[in-house]
DNA sequence: ATCGGCTCGCGCAA
DNA sequence: TGCGCGAAGCCGAT
C-alpha cells in the first residue's frame, strides 16, 4: 500500500467508473520503486482497469541539450521494453504535456490520472493546467523523496539543522523497502493491453531525429543510462567505494569516490529510497554511511523543500534577506577580474584550477561536488554584480550537468553565491557576509594541480 | 595540527 | 529574552 500522505488528489473530479487508469511519468522515469506507478496500480487492480503509461517529451524544451535528451531518451527505451513485460502499454509522445496529456486522457477515456511531484516551475505549471482541463480525477504522488516534500514541512526552511530533526524522527517509518511492481499472484494480474489502445512500437530513431535542442553539447560515454545501469552504479558504490574512507575523502577532487548516481537520481533512473536503503543495509563503517546519508537524504530533501516553497529558487531574489542585503552593499565594490558569459563558458579566466572545473564539467557532465562550490563563488567573485554571477552559474549547470535542472543544483548556485541554508561571514569585498573561498584552501588540503592537470589545463 | 574570531537568525528553553 | 549552534570558509596565532 502506498501511504496516503504520499498522494495529493490535484483537483475535485470525481471517480468514473470504467476505463484505464494512467501514469504521466514525468520526473520519475524508471518502472521499479516508484511510488507513482505502485499507485496507479493499486487504483488499477482496485477498479478492474487497465493500466497504462504516458510520457511526453518536449522537443523543444528551452534549453535542452543532446547530452541530457540522450542520457533520457536511452532510459525511457530501457523502460518501453521493461513495462512490455510487464503487459503494461508505454505511449510516448511529442509535444507540450499540458496539451498532449488531456488529449491522451480522453483519447484512451483514461478513469483517473496519476502523476508524479515536481517542485519546478514548468514542472508545477503543467501539473495543475492538466488537473483544470481534464475531467476525471488527478492524483500527484512524490516518488523521489523518502519523506514527502509537502510532509516533511509546510514552508520553507531556513537551513539543514531545522529539516533535519522532522526528516530524523520519521525516517524509520518511510525508509522501508519496496513492493514489486506486479502482483504476486498471477491470478491477480489484469493489466491487459485495451483493445481501443492500438499500442505501436516506438520508433526511437525519428525521436531522435526530431530533437529540436543543442547538438554542441554531445552526450558523454563514461555512464549508461537507465535503470539496469544506476543499479550497477549503486553496488559498486556501495563495494568500492563508500567503504574505504567516504566521509575522508569526498571532498576531494582528485579522488574517485563519490558515488556518481546524480545523474540518475535527477532522471529518476534510480530512487533515492533505494539508494538509502541499500546504504543502511550494507556493511560499510558506520561514519562513511552517516556521511552519505546526510547528503543523499536531508541534503537533497533540502533542496526539493526550498524550489517547492520559493518560486525564485534560480535567481538572487531567492536568496535569504541578510545575503541580499550584504551583497547589495558589495556590488560597487571594484573587481580585479570580470568575465563575460562566454568567457566562463570557454574556460578562459586567469585561473588554471576554475578553468580546470569547467572543463570537467563541459567534457564530462558531471563536475566534482566540492569544486562546484569553489567554481560558483568565483563566478560571483568575477562578475559585475551577484544577479549576474547567479544567472550565469545556473546557465552554465542547467547547460553542461547531466544533473542539471535539479533542485540540488540551484541550491548548490544559491549556497554558493547567495548564503542559501548557510550563516553569515566574516565581511569582505564583494561577497559581503558570503562564507568565501579561494585557490589557498584548495593547494592547502588537496594536490589540486594533479587535479589541473587531470584536466588538460597548463 | 589546532584553535578562536568573524557573523546572522532560527528554534527552543526559560 | 537569552542562548546554542549551524555544509564544506579564511586567517593569524600558537
Amino acid at each position: 500500500m502506498v501511504a496516503k500522505e504520499r498522494v495529493r488528489h490535484m483537483n475535485t473530479r470525481s471517480v468514473k467508473p470504467s476505463g484505464p487508469v494512467a501514469y504521466w511519468m514525468s520526473r520519475d522515469q524508471r518502472v521499479g520503486d516508484n511510488w507513482a506507478l505502485l499507485f496507479a496500480q493499486e487504483l488499477a487492480l482496485k477498479s478492474q482497469q487497465p493500466l497504462l503509461v504516458f510520457f511526453v517529451l518536449t522537443p523543444n524544451f528551452p534549453g535542452a541539450t543532446w547530452r541530457a535528451y540522450d542520457f533520457m531518451i536511452k532510459g525511457l527505451q530501457e523502460i518501453e521494453s521493461r513495462l512490455r513485460e510487464l503487459d503494461v502499454p508505454f505511449i510516448l509522445i511529442l509535444g507540450d504535456p499540458s496539451v498532449e496529456i488531456p488529449l491522451l486522457v480522453s483519447e484512451h477515456y483514461v478513469s483517473a490520472l496519476v502523476t508524479d511531484m515536481s517542485p519546478l516551475k514548468m514542472g508545477k505549471k503543467w501539473r495543475s493546467d492538466i488537473a483544470s482541463q481534464i475531467n476525471v480525477p488527478m492524483f500527484e504522488v512524490d516518488a523521489h523523496n523518502i519523506f514527502p516534500v509537502w510532509e516533511a514541512s509546510s514552508k520553507q526552511e531556513f537551513g539543514a539543522y531545522t529539516i533535519r530533526p522532522k526528516i530524523q524522527k520519521v525516517l524509520k517509518t518511510y525508509l522501508t523497502n519496496f513492493p514489486p511492481i506486479s502482483p504476486q499472484d498471477p491470478a491477480k494480474i489484469v493489466h491487459v493491453i485495451p483493445a481501443h489502445a492500438g499500442i505501436q512500437n516506438i520508433n526511437w530513431d525519428e525521436i531522435e531525429l526530431s530533437l529540436n535542442c543543442n547538438r554542441s553539447v554531445k552526450p558523454v560515454t563514461w555512464i549508461t543510462p537507465g535503470e539496469k545501469a544506476a543499479h550497477q552504479m549503486l553496488r559498486d558504490f556501495i563495494h568500492k567505494k563508500l567503504p574505504y574512507d567516504y566521509a575522508e575523502g569526498r571532498n576531494d577532487p582528485t579522488q574517485d569516490v563519490l558515488s556518481n548516481l546524480s545523474p540518475y537520481l535527477h532522471f529518476g533512473h534510480i530512487s533515492a529510497q533505494r539508494i538509502a536503503y541499500e546504504v543502511q543495509h550494507s556493511d560499510a563503517p558506520q561514519t562513511d554511511k552517516e556521511a552519505f546519508l546526510e547528503e543523499l537524504i536531508i541534503r537533497r530533501e533540502l533542496a526539493d523543500n526550498y524550489c517547492f516553497y520559493n518560486p525564485e529558487y534560480d535567481s538572487f531574489d531567492g536568496f535569504p534577506e541578510w545575503a541580499k542585503k550584504s551583497l547589495i552593499v558589495h556590488a560597487t565594490d571594484v573587481r580585479e577580474y570580470t568575465y563575460l558569459k562566454e568567457e566562463f563558458e570557454e574556460g578562459k579566466t586567469h585561473d588554471p584550477i576554475w578553468n580546470a572545473a569547467q572543463k570537467e564539467m563541459t567534457s564530462t557532465g558531471k563536475m566534482h561536488g566540492y569544486m562546484r562550490m569553489y567554481w560558483a563563488k568565483k563566478i560571483l567573485e568575477w562578475t559585475k554584480s551577484p544577479q549576474e554571477a547567479m544567472e550565469i552559474a545556473v546557465y552554465l549547470n542547467d547547460k553542461y550537468e547531466l544533473d542539471g535542472r535539479d533542485p540540488n543544483g540551484y541550491v548548490g548556485c544559491a549556497w554558493s553565491i547567495g548564503g542559501l541554508h548557510d550563516r553569515a561571514w566574516f565581511e569582505r569585498p564583494i561577497f559581503g557576509k558570503i562564507r568565501y573561498m579561494n585557490a589557498n584552501g584548495l593547494k592547502r588540503k588537496f594536490d589540486i594541480a594533479k587535479y589541473v592537470q587531470m584536466w588538460g589545463i597548463s
